[in-house]
DNA sequence: CAGGGGTCTGCAAGCGCTTGCAAACTCACG
DNA sequence: CGTGAGTTTGCAAGCGCTTGCAGACCCCTG
């Protein structure tokens, strides 16, 4: 394999000026760069990352570690964080979680401490103390995605605004009884996300002037099977049966879209569903949404990591500032209000 | 940070010999040994993979090239690739080609040229001559999942036995009548894969004495949308209409039961349908299918690029050998064939 | 023309680890 | 007790690159 050697013999120069030019670092003249520039282009030399990485103390590579990674939201952030880098000129080192205890905790102890990342992207995690010290333990700027991390810069859409845009586009089309789906707090999967969610939906409820009512209200872990479950209950149940239906993330209102489905119920005429995610299969589901963009999510979380070693002072990461877009899409899941619920209701109130 | 000279230190022994026991290269009195883990553990040492891979040349680190991350079957082998990779103690680094024409061909021309990779592992990839020379000039192990590529071993399952068994299934169950859904050649995720599973198809049609008819096949892209649009054509079609279905995946498969339902028909009453992945999302979908089990051919992609590191005989990777499991799972989308059905099909045949 | 401040380049000392080589030691055997 | 084979350990030379330092050179100013 070709090395530096190779190049400054061909360009007849040193290693040193070779490893200048090429690298932007330091002073070389303009001629001389363009020398090595097509002497390195000859000979197809690549640097050696690793060599490179011994000599600066930089790797050019970011660790993303994540819980699993069989999930939209995830995977998204990934494709995000991995388009930023790779223009950054950074590689990107998976960290999966899924595995059992042991597998977890070498993570932790093991392989992100051999000091081959410059920084840590952590997506949705939820992180037990010491894996927190963990990572704080190795000095380079750390951020979150999704999910809060004690002490970490966390980029996060704001989820009780989210969920209160799509309470309030079913608000504006006349619904008044809104059953709400979301995640259950005990889950794994849960941090205040889902508590987050709720509030807002709650809020936009109050908001209007309406009261949330509880038995409105059915716990689900963001699954379509379990957004499924949870409609069935909201939609069986013998009193107030809502007239449209708020889920947490859209492979819950999937699942709700589906159950309705199967007890007779036609989407959206019968009933209006909406999620949150904007999810691959929404559109196929005519699913209307918001739409949280976790590939940009991905995308500005790099931006900031890049920030932070720019400045390179240890693990010290500027908070996040801006707020993170959301945009609400409507397709064929949502719609106004059926009029004999909406003169029952009206009659109510 | 605490570096190799630390524990020598510490153990009142030569780094050499720090760097012998806790690598199990070479020999170190067994109390020796004892010295040294004790006093790595108790500062805390983590071998330095940069210099580790200078002085060794192996980096301990493998790349996965997948064209895009946001689909099922790829994040199961990078799953199933991710968990053996750590068992070896490997990182697993990820490219993605899903970028732009210059993002794609800056991984190949400086991203997998950084040497920070000893194997290569390139999922379902459809590569041009070009990329492929280029990913065999790393020298490097190299195997592929999933998708054929050009003189390189390929782990993937018989797509036609896994057809074939798909389609006996039916057959067995009394179906005469079955149509095929599978992808369309001309399309980028095509390979040789979707010929394949109509062959399997067919071969299970003549094997039982049906001749194949075109007009019972619709080409679709592996997705739900897709294989909803299919099932349509395949469904409303004013003569024979099948009474079942065999989807080349589980996204299609699931395309076409939503199809179904939208068209008034029960299934699996009016209509069997059988995918093959066993899909996350088939349980719930209650999908019968066949397991490909992604996950285990990116464990058994990554053992064989282990063997070829520990022969390390250049980019010489053993061939493949062993068969790679499938496994018909049946759930409640497939059932015997209508009466009226059969009585028609048996007064034909 | 001397002096000063740039610019450009090369020398060589690392970065933190591994490993060939050789020295030192152990032990069994004659 | 001498010898040889085997075991255990340390020395020091790299692995391929980066970068501080200093020398060479250039051009402008006084």
């Amino acid at each position: 394999m070709t090395g530096i050697d190779d190049v400054a013999k061909l360009a007849g120069v040193s290693t040193a000026t070779v490893s200048r030019a090429l690298s932007g670092r330091g002073h070389v003249a303009p001629a001389t760069r363009e020398k090595v520039a097509h002497a390195a282009s000859q000979l197809g030399y690549v640097v050696n990352a690793e060599a490179s990485s011994l000599a600066t103390g930089r790797t050019r590579n970011v660790g993303v570690v994540v819980p699993f990674l069989n999930r939209w939201f995830y995977t998204s952030v990934i494709e995000g964080a991995q388009r930023r880098l790779m223009q950054y000129g950074y590689d990107l080192t998976l960290y999966n979680l899924s595995g059992n205890e042991h597998e977890r905790a070498s993570v932790f102890e093991h392989f992100l401490l051999r000091k081959r990342v410059d920084a840590v992207l952590a997506v949705s995690l939820e992180l037990t103390a010491d894996e927190v010290d963990s990572l704080h333990a190795l000095g380079r700027p750390l951020v979150g995605v999704g999910g809060p991390i004690p002490g970490v810069p966390t980029f996060s859409i704001d989820d009780v605004a989210v969920t209160k845009l799509a309470t309030e586009h079913l608000l504006s089309l006349g619904h008044r009884v809104i059953g709400h789906i979301g995640g259950d707090v005990e889950r794994e999967l849960s941090f205040h996300l889902p508590t987050h969610r709720r509030a807002g939906y709650e809020l936009a409820l109050r908001d209007a002037g309406i009261e949330p009512d509880p038995e409105l209200y059915f716990p689900a872990v963001f699954t379509m099977e379990s957004g499924y479950q949870a409609a069935k209950q909201l939609l069986g149940g013998p009193r107030h049966r809502p007239t449209a239906i708020v889920a947490a993330s859209d492979e819950m209102a999937i699942g709700a879209i589906i159950a309705a489905r199967d007890m007779g119920l036609e989407v959206p005429r019968d009933l209006s569903v909406i999620g949150i995610d904007n999810h691959d299969l929404a559109p196929f589901f005519n699913l209307s949404t918001v739409d949280q963009h976790p590939e940009l999510q991905g995308e500005r979380a790099v931006e900031l990591l890049m920030e932070a070693l720019q400045q390179s002072n240890g693990d010290d990461v500027p908070a996040v500032d801006q707020p993170l877009p959301f945009d609400l899409i409507v397709r064929g899941s949502t719609a106004r209000v059926p009029l004999t619920a909406a003169a029952v209701d009206s009659a109510d109130g």
